[in-house]
RNA sequence: GUCCCCAUCGUCUAGAGGCCUAGGACACCGCCCUUUCACGGCGAUAACACGAGUUCGAAUCUCGUUGGGGACGCCA
């Protein structure tokens, strides 16, 4: 049997963190039993969905990379196959016709609720024998209901948490097409899962409440039930559910804050998922490894910090041209044009081992491209009176050398020797009169990166 | 309220009855390296929610308690 999965996700907003999980682990059990993975768009809920959504959802995997064998395909697409499945139903008496009003049933609710039950359709449409229905009234539009069973058992042999066991007498007859004759989510679901031919459904733990009436929908129809793997949630850095007030929800949120896909994978893949002590693998490596028997059923809590650590590890192990290619754009939205000197590829070699993200790169960069102030407070602090004239010795020195690292440090050290300076005396005002910065990679390095004129210039506006 | 799920260091986790005096990673702290800050190296602190039971033996199995989460829509 091929392993075909699924991601289903509905238009209604961004790939949220979570959601981009489940599409992973979706993706990844397929590519590991060589099977299918299949996209499909669950739009049938039309105040919400949007075009915009499908986009963002579609960029979102295109940026982490999780390419679906099948598909995109939409439910809104696909209403004349639910609807004859409905109708199919209807005939073999495995749904009927519900009269009830919306404000009827919440008024049902209402009552249960206050007598401390769980609030359920009361079957009150429901046929049965020896039941004498009401009278359907005039003019109204009936919804259909699934007609499930009312005794015995519903239970399924989760891959993450085991045995799930439902009761059908707490499951009640829910609708699968609306009063307009559109299907409704657990309807559709079921057909699609069936007709696609989904052997395994991994998806969010908020799910768990429907597979009960899924599978009995299933069971109904004579299809093949198949396995589930719910997923816990994944929790914000502050332990409470993912939300707006959380910085960064959106896949893409990730990209805009400078992180590479890379190391946003091996994160998610290890939130929740584990193979042994291992912390650091490629997206191949995780689709050879991975199963669902070492999934955690209970929540993960997102750390920012260990993101931004392995974010630091791929960005030392990534091409500096590639890193480039990504920090540019970020110099060009700050309005920060990259000249051929110095080379962005040099500076980026210099310093991609100190920072974490591309952001920070970037941060790093634009003072070798902009226009610079150094504020007046490191200026005062570092050219002391006994740095001055050392300075201006160097200047001099550095119009007479070639231009290499190995050269500047030096003059570096032939300059402090004459003065008879530490090397901070020295490193340290370089430093803020060239990128205004009192942490810098060792200074002679840093000098290297400048072609000697803008150096000069650099330091000329502070020791003439 | 009812049903369902969950529970190991601050965080992510290893752990399938003896290999556990509970391992790894991030973070934190200390030391080393050093031209500042990082990087890197070394080291330290730190957890089985609680209570019964089963067993020669329990982080691992059972039950209960507590705590957290989810679901109860003509949303998905």
């Amino acid at each position: 049997m091929t392993v075909r999965t699924r991601f289903a996700p509905s238009p209604t907003g961004y790939l949220h963190i979570g959601g981009a999980r489940t599409a992973l682990f979706s993706w990844a059990y397929a590519r590991r039993h060589e099977g299918q993975f299949i996209l499909r768009i669950e739009d049938t809920d039309l105040e919400r969905s949007t075009p915009e959504a499908v986009q963002a959802i579609l960029d979102g995997m295109r940026w982490l990379n999780l390419a679906y064998d099948e598909g995109p395909f939409y439910q809104m697409q696909r209403m004349y196959r639910y609807k004859e499945v409905i109708q199919h139903m209807l005939e073999l008496g495995l749904a009927y016709h519900c009269y009830a009003s919306p404000t009827e049933l919440e008024q049902m609710r209402e009552v249960q609720r206050a007598r401390g039950e769980k609030p359920r359709y009361d079957g009150r449409w429901r046929p049965e024998a020896e039941k004498e229905l009401p009278t359907p009234p005039a003019g109204v539009q009936p919804v259909v209901r699934f007609k499930n069973p009312l005794t015995g058992y519903v239970a399924w042999k989760d891959m993450v948490k085991g045995v799930i066991e439902f009761a059908n007498e707490e499951l009640d007859d829910l609708i699968i097409a609306r009063a307009d004759g559109t299907p409704t989510y657990n309807f559709c679901v079921v057909v699609d899962d069936w007709d696609m031919g989904i052997t395994h459904v991994i998806r969010g733990d908020d799910h768990v409440n429907n597979t009960p009436r899924q599978i009995n929908i299933l069971k109904a129809l004579g299809a093949t039930v198949p396995q589930y793997a719910h997923l816990s949630m994944i929790l914000g850095d502050d332990g409470t559910k993912l939300s707006k007030r959380h910085g960064a929800v959106s896949v893409m949120q990730y990209d805009e804050d400078g992180y590479l896909p890379e190391a946003v994978l091996n994160y998610l893949a290890r939130l929740g998922w584990s193979h042994g002590d291992e912390e650091i693998f490629s997206v191949e490596q995780f689709c050879q490894w991975f199963d669902l028997d070492h999934i955690t059923p209970s929540a993960a809590q997102f750390n920012t910090e260990k993101l931004n650590w392995l974010n630091q590890h791929y960005m030392k192990l990534a091409d500096n041209a590639r890193l480039a290619s990504l920090v540019q754009p970020r110099l060009a939205a700050r309005n920060i044009s990259v000249n051929e000197s110095p080379a962005l590829e040099a500076i980026i070699a210099l310093y991609k081992e100190r920072v974490s993200t591309l952001n920070e790169l970037a941060d790093a960069a634009e003072v070798f491209y902009m226009e610079l102030h150094p504020a007046q407070e490191l200026l005062d602090q570092h050219l002391t009176a006994e740095a001055l004239p050392a300075l201006r010795t160097l200047m001099s020195r550095f119009t007479a050398i070639e231009w290499h690292a190995s050269t500047i440090a030096a003059a570096i050290k032939e300059t402090i020797a004459e003065h008879n300076l530490k090397m901070p005396k020295i490193a340290m005002p370089l430093r803020v009169m060239l990128t205004g910065q009192t942490q810098t990679p060792s200074v002679d390095a840093v000098v290297a990166l400048f072609p000697r004129e803008m150096v000069l210039e650099r330091l000329a506006k502070h020791l003439e």
